[in-house]
DNA sequence: TATTGTTATACTCTATAACTATA
DNA sequence: TATAGTTATAGAGTATAACAATA
């Protein structure tokens, strides 16, 4: 299907000394500067948070067991793309920082009720208080909250029927 | 500055039974989106290359290469964000599949001229037929060039002043 | 038999310090 | 003194296999 959408000169011929190859701008490349956006993202986030000393897989567990607490280890690292058996250590953290803890679930005594302790719920609170000035900074680098729907839009895009 | 753009929903009370958490729904935090669609992009490329063997960073390397012949590894080492010291093991596996080459430079006698093979050359005209395959199909998901061009042009916001 | 959590392990990426040979 | 390439090493992140307890 479709002829090249990618080229944006017109292929002329090369000239003399120049490379044999038409290439890509680079910064034209998706997912280059996809990986580059991320990582400055991700460098923003850590820079937030580098007092609380929250990485950005443990700001989504917490955030995902407040949000409905009592899920289970599989439920909560799959949510995330994480392996449970990687999930295993991040866990531990959460637990050893006294964050989070297992509890023993009512029906199906394999898997564990994952809650945030008393002290990780005040951790949240303030947690959700940096994040969202720290959200607020990329949204305005966005140009607004409409710019930031309209990102979310084409990367879920990019993310439709990837896996299926 | 500025007042909470983060929230969609109105604040209103928590109702009984319900977290104490007014929580971002997850697929609308920026930094997350990014980074699952940045996966599965270089989930991708990684299917599309599987064949080739190729990895997203020796793709990269090989094309700033072929665009310019001759810069040296610190050059292309910091053009694609990698560290001198990574850069090595990378330089030695290309140069190990006889795919490109160390040159002794003219002037500076510390620093090596990165060029092509003839193998290389020909690698990389497959190579970009490959690239421009895979390049097309996300271009096709997102809604055609006018938005990949707006994609481009949002994470390029998010890259603006960043490490400035 | 299948699933939950766990351990052990390995592989990739990334980051830093220190060395050498040149400049 | 500083720079280009290199080595060694350590830390994240991620992937798989196998095990015990439970279903």
């Amino acid at each position: 299907m479709s002829e090249t959408k990618t080229r944006s000169r017109p292929s002329g011929k090369a000239e003399p000394g120049e490379p044999a190859f038409d290439l890509p701008p680079m910064g034209s490349i998706i997912g280059y500067k996809l990986r580059r956006a991320q990582l400055a993202v991700f460098q923003d986030f850590l820079n937030a948070f580098a007092r609380m000393k929250l990485r950005p897989a443990e700001f989504s567990v917490l955030a995902l067991i407040a949000e409905r607490p009592g899920q289970k280890q599989t439920e909560i690292a799959e949510k995330l793309g994480i392996k449970r058996a990687n999930f295993v250590a991040l866990m531990d953290g959460l637990e050893r920082r006294g964050l989070a803890e297992r509890q023993k679930a009512m029906g199906d005594k394999r898997s564990h009720a994952l809650r945030l302790t008393v002290e990780g719920s005040a951790f949240v609170k303030r947690m959700l208080a940096v994040w969202n000035e720290h959200e607020n900074g990329l949204i305005e680098k966005l140009g607004g909250p409409a710019e930031r729907d309209r990102l979310i839009v084409l990367l879920d895009r990019l993310l439709a029927r990837s896996g299926e």
